[in-house]
DNA sequence: GTATTAAGTTACTGTTGGTAACCACTTACG
DNA sequence: CGTAAGTGGTTACCAACAGTAACTTAATAC
């Protein structure tokens, strides 16, 4: 987004973002932080993911070089997917700010509680 | 995504990373934490966002209790926008996952190089 | 009277996030 | 031998939403 308009802003965080901002990507790194695992199963695992959603995910993590992907040739071939030591500082990362989510949800879940009700009263 | 989904997971991560994720959102922020402003003023600063995208990603903010909207009664009426304690909070969080953005952008960026030039050669 | 600035809203469009259905291949079961 | 179930995905399609362009109301200046 920055970086396709950037008029002004050369912006780092965008990249991150864009891939962090992306439900999915989240629940498959929390998933692969708990150990490796093959396609079939992160699908099983992460409950309401499609086939495509999860393809999608994981290529778009591999390419950010987050994920690797391994096949491994036994008679029917086997994928493997696991964090990469990028992948588990980005695990890190992340980990801060949902600290913070969890510490200030009560206020975020109040804030808008507060605010649909005036809304609701203003209408 | 998480909630609306929402069938093993409750996340508070999502909550966050719905407002998070979203870049206007981001840029807002960081503006406002420089100090408060008005409507047209972020409209000219943020650069590329148009009123209609200002407005819904000011609301959202305000919604979250991250942003208050203060209407000075003035001859034209004036609004001021700025950081509340809780937005200022989430911008301290925001500052450590730009860190590792920052930090290890390159790494992401010349995991894609590499990625995007082996499809080229696949194709 | 028409131009500008304030702070948005409305109506529309295009991209993309997401679902449902399908594919090719191998092993197991009856 | 046929068919079901597991492997790891792809294709075709649709609906929702992110984003744009144009309009609004009201006041002050020229």
């Amino acid at each position: 987004m920055c970086a396709k308009r950037a008029q002004n802003y050369d912006c780092p965080v965008r990249d991150v973002l864009d891939r962090v901002g992306d439900a999915w990507s989240v629940l498959v790194i929390l998933e692969l932080s708990k150990g490796n695992a093959r396609f079939n199963a992160l699908s099983r695992v992460v409950g309401g993911i499609s086939p495509r959603m999860l393809s999608v995910t994981l290529r778009h993590l591999e390419r950010d070089g987050l994920v690797a992907r391994t096949v491994i040739d036994v008679k029917p071939p086997q994928v493997d997917y696991g964090l990469t030591e990028l992948g588990r500082s980005l695990y890190r990362a992340i980990g801060a700010l949902s600290h913070w989510a969890e510490q200030h949800q009560p206020a975020i879940r109040e804030s808008r509680t507060a605010f649909d009700s005036a809304q609701d009263v203003a209408a």
